[in-house]
DNA sequence: CTATAGCGTACCAATTCGGTACCAATTAAG
DNA sequence: CTTAATTGGTACCGAATTGGTACGCTATAG
C-alpha cells in the first residue's frame, strides 16, 4: 500500500535533491533532467514548494530555484504538506464536521494521537539527514522467510 | 490530505465496533446497520478482515462474523494491512526493484526508517485501546498562530 | 527589445478506488 | 430433503482523485 503521492513523493526527492547543493541555482528544467522527473511535474512541484516558503524563485532570465533555508531547518513533514496539504489518516481527522456519526464515534481523539505520532515521525527528519548515507538502515522484509541469507 | 484509504478507515470502526461486544456474533448487514455504512462495503471489509485472520466467520444461515481473537492483541496496523496491504509511504518502500533510480537515490533508507516509525504508531494502539472514551487527546493545531490562547 | 524562465490557471487523461451485483459454497431449520 | 440464510469469491461499473500537459502572463537580464 502507498500512503504517500507520488507527487509528494517527488517533492521530496526534488527537495532533497536540491539539498545536496544549497548554495547552486537551477532552473526547473534542469533539476527535472538531474533527477530523471518529468518536466512539468518538476515545475509543478517546485511552485508548490515556493509557495510553501520551502524554496526561493528567482524570475526571468538566468533565474531558477534555490533552497530558502538551511537543509538542517527543512523537515521531510513540510515538504509533504506544502504539496499535499495538512497531513491526516482519516477523513474526520482533516474535515471534522463531515463525519455523521461524529457523536457517538469513540475512535476518533485516537485518531488524533496517531495523527500527531505520524507527522512526529515525518517532521524529525530534515532534508539534510535525507542526504547522509552513512547511516545505514537495515532493510527489514515484512517476513524474513529464509535468515539464513542473511 | 488523506494517507487512509476510505476502506481502511472502515475497516477500524468496523473492527472496533466488533471489539466493543467480542461474545457476540453479528451477521454482515446487521453490522452494518449499526455501524451506519452500506452493507456491501461492510461485507468487503468483513471478507478482508477474516482471510487475514482477524475476524472468524461461520457460514450458512445463523452464521456471521466475531472477533478472532483479544480486542487488546489486535492492532490498528493489522487491520489496516489486512484492508490495504502492506503499509509504506512511497512506492520504492514496496516495490524497490520498480525505481529506475534505486543505485544513485541515497533517500531510500530512509523512508525504510520513517515507514518503520509510521507502522510503530498504527501498531501501538489496539482496538480495545481505541474503545476506551476516557483518554482525551487534546486537539493540537499545525501552526498555533497564537499560543496566548494556550 | 528580445530571449529566458518562473507564475498561474485551466485542462486532459488515466489510474485507482469505492461501491454494487451476481453466483457458488455452506449450514441450519423445517 | 428442501429451503432459506449467510459467507466467499469474482467481476464489473462509475466516479473521484491524481498525475501530467499546455498555454498565456509576468518579470528580469543582456
Amino acid at each position: 500500500m502507498i500512503i504517500l503521492s507520488k507527487l509528494a513523493d517527488y517533492g521530496v526527492i526534488v527537495a532533497t535533491h536540491l539539498a545536496a547543493f544549497p548554495e547552486r541555482q537551477l532552473t526547473a528544467a534542469a533539476l527535472a533532467d538531474e533527477v530523471r522527473l518529468p518536466r512539468a511535474t518538476v515545475a509543478k512541484i517546485l511552485k508548490a514548494l515556493a509557495h510553501a516558503g520551502l524554496v526561493t524563485a528567482t524570475r526571468g532570465a538566468a533565474g531558477g530555484y534555490r533552497l530558502a533555508r538551511d537543509p538542517r531547518s527543512i523537515s521531510v513533514a513540510q515538504v509533504v504538506a506544502a504539496i499535499d496539504g495538512d497531513i491526516g489518516l482519516t477523513q474526520c481527522s482533516v474535515h471534522v464536521a463531515e463525519c455523521t456519526r461524529t457523536d457517538y464515534c469513540p475512535t476518533r481523539p485516537h485518531w488524533a494521537a496517531i495523527n500527531r505520532a505520524v507527522e512526529h515521525a515525518l517532521a524529525a527528519v530534515s532534508l539534510d539527514a535525507m542526504l547522509t548515507p552513512a547511516v545505514f538502515v537495515r532493510h527489514r522484509p515484512a517476513a524474513a522467510i529464509h535468515p539464513a541469507a542473511n
